[in-house]
DNA sequence: TTTTGTTTTGACCAACTGGTCAAACTCACG
DNA sequence: CGTGAGTTTGACCAGTTGGTCAAAACAAAA
C-alpha cells in the first residue's frame, strides 16, 4: 500500500516531463506537438511518459494551471496602499521581468489565447475578470483622486500586457529587426518613460 | 494548349479556398489545421482542393505572402514630408484599423511568429528589417530636430505593433475581461492619447 | 453531336498520431 | 538474498493525416 507521497523518481520524472513539454508546447502549440517529441526531449520512451501522465491533454492542462498563477501574481501584488504612479510602474516592471525570465510560459499562454482559449476560456471570464475588475476599481479611484492621469483603465491594463509580453511572444521578430542588440537592455527604460508620461497628472 | 489565364471557375475556387484556409489556419495554426477541415469550410472535396493547390504548405505560403504586404503597407505610408507627430499618430491609427478589419490575418501572422517564424524568418530579417531601419532613420531625424520627443525608436515601433495587434490576437481575452463592451470603440482614443503624451516634445 | 480540355470524385496509401498492454526490468527493504 | 512494488519497454492498435490516381462528370467549342 502506498501511504507515502510520490517517489523520488516520480518527482524527478514528472518535473523533467513538464520541463520538456513546456519547451515543445510553447513553440509548436498543442496540436502541433506530439507525445513522441515531448518524450524524446525528456529522455523517456513514450509509454514511460504516459506512465507519469494519463494523456497529452493532462500534461498541457498541468502546465497551463501552473502558468496562470505566475501570470496573475504581478497584478495581484499591486498595492492599494502604495504610491499610485509607482505601483503601476512597479507592476509594469514586474511583468516585463517575467517576460524575460519565463518567455516559454508567455508563449504557451499566447498560443492558447490565439486559438480561442478553448481550455482556459472559463478561467479568463471568471478568475481573471474578477481580479482585473478589482484592480480597475483601484485605478479608477486613483484617477478620480488625481493621483494618476485619467485614461481608460481597461486599455491601460491591456497595454501593459501587450507591451510586456510582446518581447517574449514576438521575440523572433524583435531580434530579426534589432539585429544583435539585446531588446531587454533598452526596453525597461522605454516602457517606464512611456507610462510615466501617460500617467503623470497634468 | 492553355494560352489564356485562369478560368472563371479556377479564379473563384482559388479565392474560396484561400478564404476558408485563412479561417482555419488563423485559429488552429499550421499544424493544427487539416486539409479536410479547409476543404469542408470551402465546400469542396479534399482531392478537388488539392487540384487547385499542390499542397497544404502551398496554401499557407500563399496566405502568408498576401498578408505580409497588407501588414507592411501602413508603415510604408509614413511620410517624411508630413508633420512628424501627426504622421506617427496616423500610422498608429492605420495599424489599429487593420487589426479591426483583418483580425484573421493578424492571428495568422502571430501564429507564425510564435512558432519561431520557420516560414518567414528570412523575410523578417531582410525585407522587414530594411523597411524598419529606413523608418527608424526618419524617426531619429525627427527626434534630433525636436519635432517629437526622444525615445528609443525601435521600442517605439515595437510598442505600436504590440498595442495594435493585441486587439486582434488576444481578442478572446480582451472580450472575456471587458464583458460586452466593444474594445474597438474606446481603443483608438486611448492609444492616441498614449502616443501624444509620449511623443509631444517637452 | 462530337470532341477536347477542365473539373470533380471515390477509393486508396503510407506515414504518423495518441494511447494500450503484457512482459521484463530495477530497486528498496525485510 | 528474495520479494513485491515501482519502473521501463517493445510490440501493437485504431484513427487520422497529407497526398495520389484513374475514372467519371462536366463544359464549351466545332
Amino acid at each position: 500500500m502506498n501511504t507515502q507521497g510520490p517517489t523520488r523518481i516520480q518527482k524527478k520524472n514528472r518535473a523533467v516531463i513538464l520541463e520538456a513539454a513546456l519547451d515543445v508546447f510553447s513553440t509548436h502549440g498543442f496540436r502541433g506537438s506530439t507525445v513522441d517529441q515531448i518524450a524524446k526531449e525528456a529522455g523517456l520512451s513514450k509509454p514511460n511518459l504516459l506512465y507519469y501522465f494519463p494523456s497529452k491533454e493532462a500534461i498541457h492542462a498541468s502546465l497551463l494551471e501552473q502558468m496562470l498563477d505566475t501570470w496573475l501574481d504581478p497584478l495581484r501584488e499591486m498595492d492599494p496602499e502604495g504610491d499610485p504612479l509607482e505601483e503601476v510602474l512597479a507592476y509594469v516592471a514586474r511583468k516585463l521581468e517575467i517576460s524575460r525570465t519565463y518567455p516559454r510560459e508567455s508563449r504557451l499562454f499566447a498560443n492558447e489565447i490565439l486559438q480561442g482559449a478553448p481550455r482556459i476560456g472559463e478561467v479568463l471570464s471568471t478568475d481573471l475578470k474578477a481580479l482585473v475588475d478589482e484592480k480597475i476599481d483601484l485605478l479608477t479611484r486613483w484617477m478620480k483622486a488625481g493621483h494618476i492621469a485619467q485614461v481608460h483603465p481597461y486599455h491601460l491594463i491591456f497595454s501593459i500586457w501587450s507591451l510586456t509580453q510582446h518581447y517574449a511572444d514576438f521575440d523572433v521578430q524583435v531580434r530579426a529587426v534589432m539585429g544583435d542588440q539585446d531588446p531587454f537592455q533598452s526596453a525597461p527604460e522605454f516602457i517606464e518613460t512611456l507610462y510615466r508620461r501617460l500617467l503623470t497628472p497634468t
